[in-house]
DNA sequence: CTCCGTGCCTGTGAGC
DNA sequence: TGCTCACAGGCACGGA
């Protein structure tokens, strides 16, 4: 379950190996990613395009390709990219290959099949989800006033739900949540109203930390997120609360618990983080 | 406005 | 040991 952190991993791993190559060929073993567009059509816009540039909004990675398209790729549960410098042959995961000129190939893994492929026109930047998403939390612009800001366009809205609704911040999931919940002392139900002044800025300063954590450490390998060597991530030796149900908190040695908010398994400290 | 359920998928692992 | 089945959750969509 790919999140910011993961993604940016997987957005600085592609800017090294694929950036500046052409892409020769584009073998599709499963269309049912494609968003909107034939796999014809798609082969067309982008076969013989160079990569020039690599973005990530939120969970979404943009290829920008030499000419007038960009790729989107979002990545949903169990989508990732294995990188080849030689030939490999797909197996039973991959759902799209892309033969680099060089003769290495870029592998598209998704075991559930929830990843989605989407072609823009550069012309049309402006329409697409991705830049239509709330702040970068890491960029520098989003500080402790433009989070205020946000929050309180939201006042009745549980601050779990709020986290995760890419319209506000973009990038969160369900582990990144918990766990900035968790540092800030914040009941994950708690209504945004309720918040004191002084526990928004513990949340965003939870935000900030934890994301930016999860990037140095890697991004969290729970099930399936590998990087482009195959190789997993170390921040899921850092979990305080994620997935941790009955262990001891690390803070006060209560029994972490769980509990269901905003339609996801949500885990909390009880003590740590009252209602 | 805000929340909730459903569908999309299939590997994992708890429990019998 | 082997089987079943709940569970995992990002996003879109419809409805309360």
């Amino acid at each position: 379950m790919p999140e910011l952190p993961e993604v940016e991993c997987i957005k600085n791993d592609l800017e090294n190996l694929v950036t500046r190559k052409r892409i020769e060929k584009v073998k599709l073993l499963n269309t049912g990613l494609l968003r909107g567009i034939t796999s014809n059509e798609f082969c067309r816009r982008v076969c013989g395009k160079d990569i020039e540039k690599i973005e990530r909004r939120g969970k979404y990675l943009l290829f920008f390709l030499s000419g007038d398209y960009l790729l989107e790729i979002h990545l949903r549960m169990t989508g990732h990219f294995l990188y080849y410098q030689n030939p490999v042959k797909p197996d039973k995961y991959s759902r799209a290959v892309f033969f680099f000129n060089d003769g290495s190939q870029l592998h598209f893994q998704d075991a559930r099949r929830f990843g989605t492929f989407r072609i823009w026109n550069k012309k049309e930047l402006q329409k697409i989800k991705p830049y239509l998403l709330g702040p970068e939390p890491l960029n520098d612009e989003f500080n402790f006033a433009a989070f205020q800001q946000i929050l309180h366009r939201k006042p009745n809205s549980g601050v779990k739900s709020f986290l995760l609704d890419q319209g506000n911040i973009a990038g969160m999931g369900n582990i990144y949540t918990d766990e900035s919940l968790f540092r800030a002392g914040i009941h994950p139900a708690r209504k945004i109203k309720s918040l004191s002044q002084e526990e928004e800025k513990k949340l965003f300063q939870a935000i900030k930390e934890t994301l930016g954590e999860g990037v140095t450490f890697g991004g969290t390998s729970i099930v399936n997120f590998r990087d482009l060597s195959g190789s997993k991530g170390a921040f899921q030796e850092m979990l305080k609360v994620y997935r941790r149900e009955k262990k001891p908190c690390p803070h006060c040695g209560e029994k972490i618990a769980r509990l269901k908010v905003a339609g996801r398994s949500t885990y909390y400290c009880p003590s740590c983080q009252p209602l």
